[in-house]
RNA sequence: GCGCGCUUAGCUCAGUGGUAGAGCACUUCCUUCACACGGAAGGGGUCGCAGGUUCAAGUCCUGCAGCGCGCACCA
């Protein structure tokens, strides 16, 4: 690259970047490649919906996987990073319904029949699904998408049927009528997980049924009075219950009431689920649409009456009056009538919880149904590998070393979700598995049609077939037809996705996984469901960390929602910032276990972030010139007190930065790298480095006594080694964060050249991962703490001359000059970066310099700087600053002071503690010398 | 009811016992030859409340309050 433009433009690179990897197969994962020098490390995607859009929380789940994968194949891994997606049964078929009912090809399903029904989902699918993998790719995504799988693709569609076969012989799956949480919107079972309790302000509507003398015969004055929340639901009771032990009712067990509306007797029975302390201790039962109900119907063998349909509306039995009315309709009219008949004793304000479709968003309505239920297989290893409270566990090996099933063998990040997981697991129910869809894996059990004629004895029992293969005698059987839950799918996805049941190359290189990332949302869903199944046909975990992302939020706090409106489109974001800003900004906001407020503000700093990384990187060119070489050897007896402060801040970034990597703290990264570049390098290395880089432009001969124009040039061709040693390292790191930039800038700069093709020559995604210096680099460097404590206290005086600057209102751009009386030598090349840093015309050094009165001073440990302004000063603004001053610093020496007066604290404290307040107080005690000085000289 | 999390600058949030931090916003100044998507300086904090442990607490412990979330629910 000959010349960079001023301003960073992301489009066109990104674009271009994206496809040379591409190209280069820089994703593609190759199991033949892994080995005990090159460990296999994998991250299998969290399926999106295949017909689903990018949404934010998809930008924060998959940059945090792409920095893992990136970062592992600059740690020398072969990393696969598998893609797909998810069929997502009941969403993507209710689009596709609704879809059909607007332009009219059909009211309802039925009416197309299934097969015509699925060709339009499959159409669907064709035309919108894949959308979301293109954007993924927008955003850097590493993925090797030549594995790209989806839970419908012929093959895993196999291993999900396999899996079912196998259950169900093992008896592990099976088919029940059982009261189960319906979906009267979508009309299909859920399961428990698919039910959101939630809080919602209602009534306890206290009926009167009147009492009978017997059954069959008149009714008599007296009434019971039962309470309920749902007064639809009484068009089906069949019974009164009460508490065996309540005293004030145990006459009345055994005698009937009738049943008001319906005008049917039902008897008072006594059963031990009623709470005789609530409310009037006496219960209406209704079997058919409570689970309560149902369990107390079983006991007393009470009949069924379903009174509202599977639709959500009253079936004929509810009564001519009701039928048809939806049950929210039902609920007014059955209360009106009740009125009427003076039948409502009271009705009050109630607050409860109810149960609502995740998905639809409509209240659950209990539905006793025929449904196939699985009992969770290996349960006890799954729960003993999380439970242990991973916290002290050390970290487990790369993925391929000897496996065990120890506690702890999973970690979650953070570790406080593995008690919600082991809670979970500890009260395990079973999961109902069939839904009353179109789109899914249909469960493969066949029945036998009913024969012509039934013999004549006793009817035959229903026969069953359950195989991956239809019956051999096909036409004699009928497919059940329901479909699978869609998590019976995904809880197979870290090793369906890699060929199993085959053992293949790549289920043997890369499973189990080294990391999983998800939302906690989707911790029972699917996060619990893969582990079982993970041992259980697999026989060990399916990956050893997972990283829990926080929730995306709006800046109000509110979840991202379509109907809000408040979800900002990725994508659009892209466009407007880069691809870079937007992970940057995500990142730098989004701690660990933390929800995160979503502002637009944070892509705005990514973008602005990139800019000035790019300007740095155009700095450099300026400088050397972009014919020179970037690998220029550095000498150590060149290098000034800023080149070696930079260094080390440097070795000190790339350490916080590894150790924040081991913890999964990626903001902590962000941030770090953010302070190394910003306010480290460029605030105050690039600023100083010009001191030399100027100098040699200009000709002249270096500010350091003796110093002839070939030094000159050698410094200055050491500090462009530092620059670029320092860049080259810096987009290294940057790259797992800003993938394109990077990727432009290291082609562009020419850090790639002289490298091997496998370590950065072809690409920034192979270069290697940096490393600290370690003790021998920093010998040879002459990195020891007091090389950057003189270049740290040269910025601080610049830092307190550039506020007496502000102090004294002196415009930024004029040129003053200074006097320094030094504490010490100062070698001329520190003089004049001093120079630069204060935009100084001039620092004279004069040692026994008696400031004329009312000059203004700022003073370290290097010594006093002054600002002569004979005249201009007003002595009452400087008496009154120095006295500010003046008071910080004694309140700083009173707190250290104290301290080292208490002997609790000389005698307990560790060494270097002492040591620290110890010269912390000679420090300020220093400076309140110099600052009284100044004041007695006012 | 049980469990979890949060409470630090105007806002959003980091903070891992040892001198209270960042970004944005604010005030003032500067278009100085990398960058105005920029630079410089500055103002702004009894770290939710009350106890305790410690030489030392924003940080550890206990209790309380407010907010949020999860699980379980009695009609």
């Amino acid at each position: 690259m000959s010349e960079l433009p001023k301003g960073y433009e992301p489009q066109a690179v990104e674009e271009k970047w994206y496809q040379y990897w591409l190209d280069r197969q820089c994703f593609v994962a190759d199991p033949a490649r892994v080995g005990p020098a090159r460990p296999a490390y994998a991250i299998v995607i969290p399926p999106p919906n295949v017909t689903g859009m990018l949404t934010l929380g998809h930008v924060l789940n998959n940059t945090i996987q792409d920095i893992l994968a990136r970062k592992a194949r600059m740690d020398g891994k072969e990393v696969l990073w598998l893609p797909g997606t998810d069929h997502a049964g009941i969403a993507t078929q209710a689009v596709v319904e609704r879809t059909l009912k607007k332009q009219g090809a059909m009211k309802h399903r039925e009416e197309l029949g299934r097969e015509k029904f699925l060709e339009h989902v499959w159409d669907w699918k064709d035309k919108h699904g894949g959308i979301i993998i293109q954007q993924l790719k927008k955003l850097g995504a590493s993925c090797d998408w030549t594995r790209e799988r989806f839970t419908m693709d012929p093959a895993y569609s196999k291993c999900v049927e396999r899996v079912f076969v196998e259950l169900y012989r093992k008896g592990l799956i099976y088919r029940g009528k059982r009261m189960v949480n319906w979906d009267p919107a979508a009309r299909t079972a859920l399961s428990d997980e698919e039910v959101d309790m939630l809080e919602e302000k209602g009534h306890l509507w206290h009926l009167k049924y009147p009492l009978l003398e017997a059954a069959g015969q008149t009714a008599t004055q007296e009434f019971v009075a039962v309470a309920t929340t749902r007064p639809e639901t009484m068009l089906g009771d069949e019974a009164v219950a009460v508490n065996p032990q309540d005293e004030r009712y145990r006459q009345l067990v055994g005698r009937h009431c009738l049943l008001p509306l319906q005008n049917k007797p039902i008897p008072i029975i006594a059963d031990e689920l009623v709470d005789p302390k609530f409310g009037t201790g006496c219960v209406k039962v209704t079997p058919a649409h409570d689970p309560n109900d149902y369990e107390i119907a079983q006991r007393h063998r009470l009949p069924l009456t379903v009174v509202i349909g599977p639709d959500g509306c009253m079936t004929p039995a509810a009564g001519e009056d009701f039928v048809g009315l939806d049950r929210l309709e039902a609920r007014r009219a059955v209360v009106e009538q009740l009125t009427q008949q003076g039948l409502l004793l009271k009705t009050e304000d109630y607050v409860h919880n109810v149960g609502y479709s995740q998905r639809s968003h409509v209240p659950i309505e209990p539905y006793l149904s025929e449904q196939w239920f699985l009992k969770y297989p290996s349960v006890e290893p799954a729960t003993r590998c999380v439970e242990a409270g991973s916290e002290q566990a050390p970290h487990p090996d790369a993925p391929g070393g000897p496996e065990s099933l120890a506690p702890g063998a999973i970690r979650f990040h953070p570790d406080r979700w593995a008690k919600t997981y082991t809670h979970w697991m500890k009260n395990l129910r079973d999961w109902c598995i069939s839904r009353q869809l179109w789109w899914g894996h249909r469960v493969p059990v066949w029945y036998r049609k009913p024969a012509g004629q039934p013999a004549a004895g006793d009817p035959p029992a229903p026969q069953i077939y359950c195989g991956t293969e239809p019956p051999p005698d096909a036409a004699q059987w009928e497919q059940d037809p329901d479909v699978l839950d869609t998590w019976f799918s995904s809880w197979l996805w870290p090793f369906a996705t890699m060929g199993w049941p085959e053992r293949t190359d790549t289920l043997k290189a890369f499973y189990p996984t080294a990391d999983l990332v998800t939302g906690p949302d989707i911790i029972f869903f699917w996060v619990a469901r893969m582990i079982m199944a993970g041992y259980e046909f697999m026989g060990e975990l399916p990956f050893r960390n997972v990283y829990f992302t926080g929730i995306i939020r709006d800046k109000l706090g509110r979840k991202m929602s379509k109907s809000l409106g408040n979800s900002p489109d990725p994508l659009e974001l892209i466009a407007k910032y880069g691809a870079d800003a937007l992970r940057f900004g995500t990142m730098r906001s989004a701690p660990l276990g933390q929800d995160i407020l979503f502002d637009e503000q944070n892509v705005e700093l990514g973008r602005n972030f990139c800019n000035k990384l790019w300007n740095a990187c155009r700095f450099r060119q300026m400088v050397a010139g972009p014919d020179t070489p970037t690998e220029g050897e550095i000498d150590p007896a060149l290098l000034t007190s800023d080149d070696r402060w930079i260094l080390l801040r440097l070795d000190t970034a790339i350490r916080e930065i590894d150790a924040a990597f081991a913890e999964y703290r990626f903001n902590e990264v962000t941030q770090t790298l953010y302070r190394f570049f910003w306010s480290e390098y460029c605030d105050w290395y690039v600023e100083a480095s010009k001191a030399t880089l100027a100098n040699s432009d200009r000709g002249t001969p270096s500010a350091e006594p003796g110093a002839g124009p070939a030094e000159g040039a050698a410094r200055r061709a050491n500090t462009v080694a530092v620059i670029d040693f320092v860049l080259g390292h810096m987009l290294r790191l940057f790259h797992p964060f800003l993938p394109f930039i990077t990727e432009e800038l290291w082609q562009g700069l020419g850090y790639r050249e002289s490298l091997p093709a496998d370590q950065g020559g072809a690409t920034i995604m192979f270069a290697r991962w940096p490393k600290p210096f370690d003790d021998a680099e920093k010998e040879h460097f002459r990195l020891d703490p007091a090389a950057a404590q003189s270049a740290e206290a040269k910025y601080d005086l610049v830092s307190k001359g550039r506020n007496l600057r502000r102090e004294f209102n002196l415009p930024a751009g004029k040129k003053l000059k200074f006097v320094l009386k030094p504490a010490t030598d100062l070698p001329a090349h520190e003089l004049e970066v001093m120079r630069l840093l204060l935009h100084a015309e001039t620092i004279e050094i004069d040692a026994a310099y008696l400031p004329p009165k009312g000059t203004p001073l700022a003073a370290n440990a290097l010594g006093e700087l002054y600002l002569p302004l004979a005249g201009l000063i007003d002595a009452g603004a400087e008496r009154a600053r120095l006295t500010k001053e003046l008071g910080k610093i004694q309140a700083e020496i009173a707190k250290a002071q104290a301290n080292l007066d208490n002997p609790q604290f000389t005698a307990k404290v560790p060494p270097h503690v002492l040591e620290q307040h110890q010269q912390r107080l000679a420090g300020w005690q220093a400076k309140e010398k110099q600052v009284q000085a100044g004041l007695a000289n006012l």
